[in-house]
DNA sequence: CGAGAAAGATGATGTAGGTTAAGAAATGAG
DNA sequence: CTCATTTCTTAACCTACATCATCTTTCTCG
């Protein structure tokens, strides 16, 4: 059952009883997308957040040149939103779009601000979670300052082996921050 | 009161009662620093999280070249960690200096979790306070993937304009993620 | 399974930003 | 106030990575 990958994933830092397992899933909704489906585009307002059971998405901006950058990938057992959007309910700057058939599970904005009320032991939650994905961030801006091209590659194949093999090439030298030309470079100089 | 900063800050996002104050007070504990004195060094574990009533504080990292690159500023008004050893309570990647003279709350590790037990408010308030934080560091993502170190002085300038006239360049060099030469030479360029 | 599209590889050339070095200006401890 | 230290500027040269163009390989969906 795809819902079990969720709360077996929330019951990493919270304890929930049978009772509020249930309010829970109450307020939860699954949704499939079709691969190169979209859940949002930039410019509308982010509705609802996105744990991802099978598949993956991504999630990018388009600079002034029509260049993308991804900023995230989500393979299952991973939260996906425009957190900018979600919590301002403003016009959101991320695309995302499923790389493959996705199977998600989503908790919408308004279901989320029930759920703190409803059971406030999730405000805690997601709390870790968002402070987990903050310090993920950190460390990705101080790569970003302090590592060239090469050992970012290096540090991504190390964190993230499953998706290296998974990915298109282009997508991860995306997120990497280099033109696809100079990935393929780099990945041949690495065979010496 | 440099604590009503703090009290007012907060009461932005949750509302407190008279006893819940009191109780929050009783956990935090003031702290001075002089101009160049250091909260952490990288690899101590770090053990309180800082709210700047004065002056400001700056985090960065050493690569292995020696070369430190700033994660991150805290004016007044701000807090400031090392989230990553905060929450994992092992060795830090952070050094955490006070660029000037600075007045600073503090909330241990140990408080903060009591505090989330005595006035389950609080989980609400950093859950806010890390969402935001999030997003911002989200967007500091995106800026560095798609813009010229140019365009990044000219955000940056736009964001934190009490700061440009405040700090040496050299640390907004560092922070923007250009060398200080680079950005002398960007500055001239700005003046035509 | 086959055609069209998308992804990847490779070479030639361009450029944003780094490095090194040295002098000028600002700053702060005594 | 002053000298030592740090910060800032300028200039010549260098390199990691981008761009553009072309070709090959791999998908994908009818």
């Amino acid at each position: 059952m795809p819902i079990d990958l969720l709360l077996n994933n929330i019951s990493k830092y919270i304890h929930l009883t049978e009772e509020e397992r249930s309010v829970f899933k109450d307020y939860l909704q699954p949704k499939s997308f079709k691969r190169k489906q979209f859940l949002m585009h930039e410019g509308e307002v982010c509705k609802y957040s996105a744990f991802v059971t099978s598949g993956c998405l991504r999630g990018y901006t388009v600079d002034k040149n029509g260049i993308e950058h991804v900023l995230s990938f989500a393979p299952p057992d991973w939260w996906m939103g425009d957190m900018y959007s979600l919590i301002s309910q403003k016009p959101g700057i991320l695309n995302i779009e499923a790389l493959e058939d996705t199977e998600t599970i989503t908790l919408s904005k308004t279901n989320q601000e029930k759920l703190y009320i409803a059971v406030p032991k999730f405000e805690r939650f997601f709390r870790i979670l968002t402070e987990n994905s903050l310090v993920a961030n950190q460390q990705r801006i101080i790569d970003n300052l302090s590592l060239t091209a090469e050992e970012r590659y290096g540090l991504f194949c190390k964190r993230y082996p499953t998706l290296i093999d998974h990915l298109p090439h282009k997508q991860i030298a995306s997120y990497i921050g280099v033109t696809p030309e100079f990935f393929s470079r780099m990945r041949n100089r690495r065979l010496h």
